[in-house]
DNA sequence: GTGGTCTAGACCACG
DNA sequence: GTGGTCTAGACCACA
């Protein structure tokens, strides 16, 4: 599991390690009913303070991607059928995606290319050659 | 211009400002020769603190965005045409594609609508009806 | 008896087991004179380590709830009688109360539903019909 | 606003600040509009460390009890009014209520005192003489 | 001045 | 050993 941060970004530590935690549980890097590493562990790969860590898997606990208990780490819940999404869901699909097309063209980067982008990351997802 | 903060989020107001602006620019909403509002105007639209609002036109003149000089206000500079986009910025915009991605499968929303609110985007973008 | 534990609560594990078992003891679903399940039988029932459930009926014997004796099994006493409540009980009493009309209160639940819910909760205690 | 902090409680000296505050805004204490403490202030006050005054209010601010912006403190939102209670509300006024009567019951209390005292906590959150 | 985040390291509860 | 909480105090962003 190769995650690293950036300290000098603006998004916190905390904040940077959930979103690539969220990325391993979607891709199933770590599968339904493993465990992840442990946050000390984790914390020591990436050179961070272990209570940062625990934060960023406190929070998803709070989102339903993973179950913490003391004492037996930190397991992955079983991932959420496709179906009908929720307004928030979409929404902030949405914000990314226009976030995406206004760097693409403040870059001067085709939005054709922007399309052909998201299908690499949509056929990485499920796994398929690119 | 209808551009809004929201104060409880942990994205700081002078990036969403900043953020939004980008989006002004990108949109053509503001054109290239046209004037931003006053830092002043701006800041008390949104109900924050100027010196908020400066250092996010700081930001956007520092990109090339804007120019800002004494006694002129921010004007907005002419658009990079479409060209061989930077490397930064392809990796910024596939950044953006896959957070949008892992959000779709985390909240059970199928990828090909993601591809089908892509090309919404697109095309709102450009001016295109949707 | 059924009795589940929650393990993404932050209140402990083993609270929650003593504070199930106190409420097993107040319905007298298990009586005067009779064993609460053996320590293991329980804590593989739950799935939690059985040391946890041990600590819980360490508190109840505390209590004065049941009597532990080796080879025997924990044993339920007999019931306190009805009587002049110490400050102590009052209080813990009060305190629960008075959390529960705030909770009321912050989710817009009309007071006086909170009082039928009382003379619910004391009939069940009561075992009569509701 | 007089609230204090047991430190020999094994409910975390967050939580009780958390549910104190709760109590704060449903009692409307501290009105809609106006400000708590800063995090700073009640931390002195209270003989705790700040940032765990401050993981307080941002709970708080999560449940959308207050709103917490930097460099202005923390200002109370407009109540909720009564209403139809959501099942999860109304499912934790009725845990609240059992311990209640559990405790009661446990501690020789007659329940019809207990009837009685939610009498006298919903008088007093509604500001009625007692 | 406000709150937000991070590190450091203590102590505790749980398995 | 696991994670959870607290203190202590640094540094940062915002008003």
């Amino acid at each position: 599991m190769a995650i690293t941060v950036n300290f000098d970004s603006p998004v916190s530590i905390e904040e940077q390690v959930y979103q690539a935690l969220r990325r391993v549980v979607a891709t199933r890097e770590i599968a339904h009913g493993e465990n992840l590493p442990t946050v000390r562990q984790l914390a020591s790969d990436l050179g961070v303070h272990w209570t940062t860590v625990a934060r960023a898997y406190r929070r998803l606990a709070t989102d339903g991607l993973i179950v913490v208990r003391r004492g037996r780490g930190a397991t992955v819940c079983a991932p959420r059928s496709e179906s009908r999404a929720s307004a928030t869901v979409r929404a902030t699909v949405r914000q990314k995606l226009m976030e995406a097309v206004t760097e693409a063209r403040l870059g001067g980067m085709p939005l054709e290319q922007v399309e052909a982008a998201l299908r690499r990351e949509v056929a990485l997802l499920k796994g398929e050659p690119v």
